[in-house]
DNA sequence: GTTGAAAGCATCAGAAT
DNA sequence: ATTCTGATGCTTTCAAC
């Protein structure tokens, strides 16, 4: 499906999505139309979900970075749905992902410092409904951090 | 700092970077050469730090992800140095960072399955030097996951 | 895959607020 | 300092091969 030129392409785009087609095509040797074409197909294809400006959280006031382990009180389909429901809706809720372990879900989360976690924990993520347990763990600093994935 | 307007035209780019000037000033009401301008300021002062394409794992196999705990056996400068080094070599390890609680790291691992991820541990995360513990959690769902801060 | 043309866009000067 | 209008050259896009 993918071929080594595709993969190069994907990988240049990961890391730097302004570029325009005429570097690209002098980067793999190949014609401009050429690399419209095989970017139009990756995009057809959802290989290439979308193009997004990666802003700086330090910039922004947004240094402060947790993962919180979540346990729900029951498994019920309900409780799921309307947990998954309301993660969705809190902006400061980066990521969550439902995993396997003693915990039934983490989650990332981003505010601007303490005093902001703080007021998250206590008047958000843990209004949620059928909330058993949660345990924070706090991010001292990012040593990696991206986006791009090796093909 | 960020105004107003600066602050949609940012949630528009971290939706969407590929949305061109002119859709840009339409949305915000703003000429063309007023957009550009914001953004050639935000890209200076590094509120923007890249653009990207993100690409959909499930489409170029590397549908399984993880996150794995790591303790080290001390913390010694030399050992923290070392292992933060040989993380950002590791493809296969997308995010890292070093944690409050009961272990010092906790990475994210990005790979096709659980094959990769036993072959992953064996030979490349445990291989390296100086760890005590690992655990990991496999990600049974993906409920939520945006690179958008909201401002 | 290619070239070459058309339309649209980013970029910049110059002037206004 | 931020904005606008208008001109220029580059890019994307597409038709034809």
């Amino acid at each position: 499906m993918l071929d080594e030129i595709d993969k190069r392409l994907l990988k240049l785009l990961q890391t730097d999505s302004k570029q325009t087609n005429k570097a690209l095509s002098h980067e793999l040797g190949l014609s401009v139309t050429a690399i419209y074409e095989r970017i139009k197909k990756l995009e057809n294809n959802k290989v290439i979900g979308k193009y997004v400006a990666l802003i700086n959280k330090k910039k922004v006031e947004k240094a402060f970075v947790a993962f919180c382990h979540v346990k729900l009180v029951q498994h019920s389909q309900d409780y799921v749905i309307k947990f998954e429901q309301e993660v969705r809706k809190l902006d400061e809720i980066l990521e969550c992902y439902h995993i396997s372990g003693d915990y039934d879900y983490l989650i990332k989360v981003l505010v601007k410092d303490m005093e902001a976690f703080r007021d998250f924990m206590v008047k958000k993520l843990t209004k949620i409904d059928h909330i058993g347990s949660t345990h924070s763990m706090f991010v001292i600093n990012e040593v990696k951090h991206t986006t791009a994935i090796t093909l």
